[in-house]
This record gives C-alpha cells, structure tokens and sequence, in this order.
DNA sequence: TCTGGGGTCCTAGGACCC
DNA sequence: TCTGGGGTCCTAGGACCC
C-alpha cells in the first residue's frame, strides 16, 4: 500500500455490448447481448438495458432470452474489440510508460510515473475525469469506469463502486473503512467455492477476515490464498503495475451443439484445432514444450491429458500427433461435448527459426499442410550418416541415446506417444517430431531387441 | 435441452536426484 | 538392505477471472 493514491484501474462499461451500439445506431437505448448464440452458448457481456431484465455475464444464452427475449443476439466482433481495445491501451500508454492490460476492457496505470504535479487527491481526480473524457474520444463514445487508490486491489475495488461511467478516488487511509463492511466476494480470486469455505467457518465481510489469524486462514482455504486473504483484508498490497506480462499458454477449444461420439470426427477437430494453436503460435513467435488436451464429457466432467517433449515446438504436425494420441488413450464412449488443444510450457525463442535457411522454412511450412504424414527426413539423413541408438531397447520414459560419434536420438515418450529429436555434437538440436507409439513409421529406426540377461 | 472461450494460478502426488 | 529430507519436474484437477 503506498502513501499516495497512485494506481489507477480502468475498466470499459459492458464492452463488446458498447462497441455494438457504437457501430449499430440502431441498438442504441436497446437490450444487446453478445455472447455464444447457438443452443449450449452463453452470455459474454449484456448492456445495461438488458441487465434490467437480469441478464448476467456466464448466464446461458438460453436463460437470457428467457428473461429478455427482445434483446439483440450477437455473436461478437473480436477484431472490433481487439481494435478498440487498442485504442484506449494507446492512450493509456501515452500517459504513463507503466500500463498493466488485464484483459480486452481492463487495466491498471502507474501514475507515479505519469508526470502529474503531485498525487494529491485532487489532481488526480482530475487527471482521471480528463482521462474519461480522452477515452470517449479516442473509442468514439464508449464509457469507461476508473478507481484509483493506493494499491491493485483497492483501486480494482473503486472502479466498481460506481458503474457504469463512474469515477471513484479511495482517499489514503480510508481504504479499511471503506473494505471492512464489504462481502468477502469482493476480493479478486474468492469465487463461489471459497465463499462457501468462509461461509463454513462463519467468515462473510472482509472485517470478519481480518480478525482472523492467518494460520486459520490458510487451513480454511490453502496457504497461498489464507495468505492472501490475509493481507488484504487489512488492504495491505504491494504488487506492482507490471508491463509485459508473458503468456504462458496457447489454446483453442470448442463445445459442440450436440455431443460427438464418432472417433473420427473427435481426431478430425484436434487436428484442426492444434493447427490453430501452431498458427497462433508462430504468429506471436513462441514455442513450447507441453501439448494439453481437453475433453468435457456429456455430463460435463471435464478430463485433461498432458504430454511434455524435451524442446519446444510449434509445428502443427507435431502438436496434432500428440493430441490425438492423447485422445486415443481416454474413452469417449458416451459423448464429448468440447475438446480443446493447448500447449504450454513457452519459450519465447523459435528454436528452428534461430537457425532456419529460407529453403528449410520452406520445408517447415509445406510440413504443416499436411498434419496426417509423418515425415522424418532429418531422421533419414541421420540414420544414412551412421547414427544408430545403441545397446539398448526403447522403452516409455527413456530419454537420450548416443552413438559413438556423439550423435544423439532423444526418446522421450509415455501415454502411447513417441518423441523424436535428432542433434549431434555439430548442430544444435533439431526439431521435434511426435508419433503414436505403434505408427509403423517409427519402426524402422526403433532399435534391435536385446537378448534377454541370463537369469542367476 | 442448464453450464463459452481464453487465460492464470494453485495444489497434490509421484518420479527422480542429491 | 534401514531410514530421511529437500528440490525439481511432470501430470491432473480445480478455482477463478474477464
């Protein structure tokens, strides 16, 4: 908590909702919903108009129309959004170089670093209102919600007190006086499962929290939010406006209008979806190791299966061979009703680019047209040069066998899924390639069983 | 015919290593 | 031929946020 109100949160009112009655006069005055339209969709963002009518964010579409059948029903303009969005993060940057973005409508601003004459409660609450009217200008109308106050948390905590188009300055040293009577449910990161733990324990405002030792806390609820909960309940926050922030992972996933049970489909899907991943991937310049698949069954419990290769990849052909051996190893029968394909475990370096001529690039990309191949001419080349894996019969888990002249195959394996990568002691390693355990490709290079050791 | 999609972070257990 | 402990990595699941 620092001595001045120095960070400010601002929060655009019902975004996607608000970008659709800017560019559809029509709308203007009118229920908008956006959201998922189909029949397992749900809301994303409602405008005031139809949150009269109790339409909520997460609500299912179905429930909306229920309530406010007159509404606008849209599915949503990301590249609008995203634009838009653009726009106000511009501006937000262009008033002080620390800018935190949450999300598409959201962020945090140091103003210690934005120049102003002083951090008196006046200026800034100035600085802000001129700032609203700045976002109006550059999103063509669009309101936004600001809280500043001497921390994240409090300063996230005022943008809300007074939606929407609201400005709300916590005054240093007021901050507890303002929390204590709040619900717990306003600390960001207590959801539903944690209220009802607090509940339990006869915890319901943040004043109640903050008689509580923290080792109660952390019984209550696990030590990193009983730490949490206990800091902030006393508004003690030290976290810093941070620029930057790295992603951590890139996934696509999808839910399907009626549950899918054909096998082939479900591998069909996977295949499209680690393609997107891949070209998400590369368009941003990342790389990762660990590929995730999602599967939400008919009723709704949801499976995830994981498969780490020893360097990173983001070769389309490589994260849908893992995928699909991931989903060959879970049993569908009953009914999927998402699946999703992710990878995580980022590096932000492109391994192959480092050192890819433009012919090799080249290679790289026909690669990816074609996901269903298995192609492993880097493999050929090693094997004709004289590489061999050596002394030994490859098993799930083993990892780097070496021949003689220092040429290494990396085996890494498990769930039914072979990896496969090729170095030596003159080029860096090369990229990975992934198969199912029993692809006929791979047997040409699985090396020669040993005979077994004589019993004593 | 309840319950999205894109993320982040945390926990817990097992393997493995020192 | 018994007994630990800590650290790291990986996997699976879950809570939470917008």
């Amino acid at each position: 908590m620092r001595a001045q109100a120095s960070v400010l949160h601002l929060d655009l009112d019902a975004f996607f909702a608000a970008v659709e009655q800017r560019d559809k006069p029509s709308l203007r005055g009118k229920p908008v919903v956006v959201g998922g339209t189909g029949g397992r969709g749900v809301v994303s963002t409602a405008s005031y108009e139809a949150r009269v009518f109790g339409v909520r964010s997460a609500m299912s579409t179905r429930e909306a129309r229920a309530r406010c059948p007159n509404a606008a029903y849209l599915s949503g303009r990301f590249e609008a959004y995203r634009a838009t969005s653009q726009a106000v993060m511009t501006l937000l940057r262009s008033v002080s170089p620390l800018v935190e973005p949450l999300s598409l409508d959201e962020a945090f601003v140091d103003l210690e670093q934005a120049g102003l004459p002083d951090l008196e409660v006046p200026t800034v609450t100035a600085f802000a209102e001129d700032l609203r009217t700045r976002v109006r200008e550059v999103t063509g109308g669009l309101t936004a919600s600001v809280g500043i106050a001497s921390s994240k948390f409090l300063a996230k905590i005022a943008s809300d007190l007074r939606k929407p188009d609201g400005l709300v300055v916590v005054a240093p040293g007021t901050e507890t006086a303002l929390l204590h009577p709040m619900h717990v449910s306003v600390i960001p990161g207590v959801g539903p499962a944690t209220v009802e733990r607090l509940r339990r324990a006869g915890l319901h405002t943040v004043a109640e929290l903050a008689r509580v030792s923290e080792e109660e806390l952390v019984q209550q609820v696990g030590r990193s939010l009983g730490q949490a909960l206990h800091q902030l309940a006393r508004a003690e926050d030290d976290r810093a406006v941070v620029p930057d922030r790295e992603t951590k992972s890139v996934s696509v996933e999808g839910t399907y209008e009626h549950d899918l049970t054909d096998r082939r489909q479900m591998e069909a899907i996977v295949v499209r979806q680690a393609g997107e991943v891949a070209r998400r991937m590369k368009a941003n310049g990342l790389s990762g190791r660990t590929v995730s698949l999602k599967v939400r069954m008919y009723d709704f419990t949801t499976l995830s299966r994981s498969s780490t290769l020893p360097a990173p990849t983001e070769d389309a052909a490589t994260i849908a061979r893992l995928a699909r051996a991931l989903l060959a190893d879970l049993d569908t029968s009953g009914g999927v009703r998402l699946l999703g394909v992710g990878v995580s475990g980022l590096a932000d370096w492109v391994q192959e680019d480092l050192f890819a001529t433009a012919s090799e690039t080249e290679d790289a990309d026909a690669a990816d047209t074609d996901p269903g191949q298995p192609d492993l001419p880097e493999l050929l080349e090693l094997e004709q040069a004289g590489a061999r894996p050596r002394g030994t019969t490859w098993s799930p888990g083993m990892d780097v066998v070496h021949d003689e002249h220092g040429r290494g195959w990396v085996w890494g394996a498990g769930r039914g899924v072979v990896t496969v990568r090729f170095e030596t002691a003159e080029t860096p390693p090369g990229p990975v390639r992934s198969f199912p355990a029993d692809d006929p490709a791979l047997q040409r290079w699985r090396p020669p069983v040993e005979d077994p050791p004589e019993p004593q």
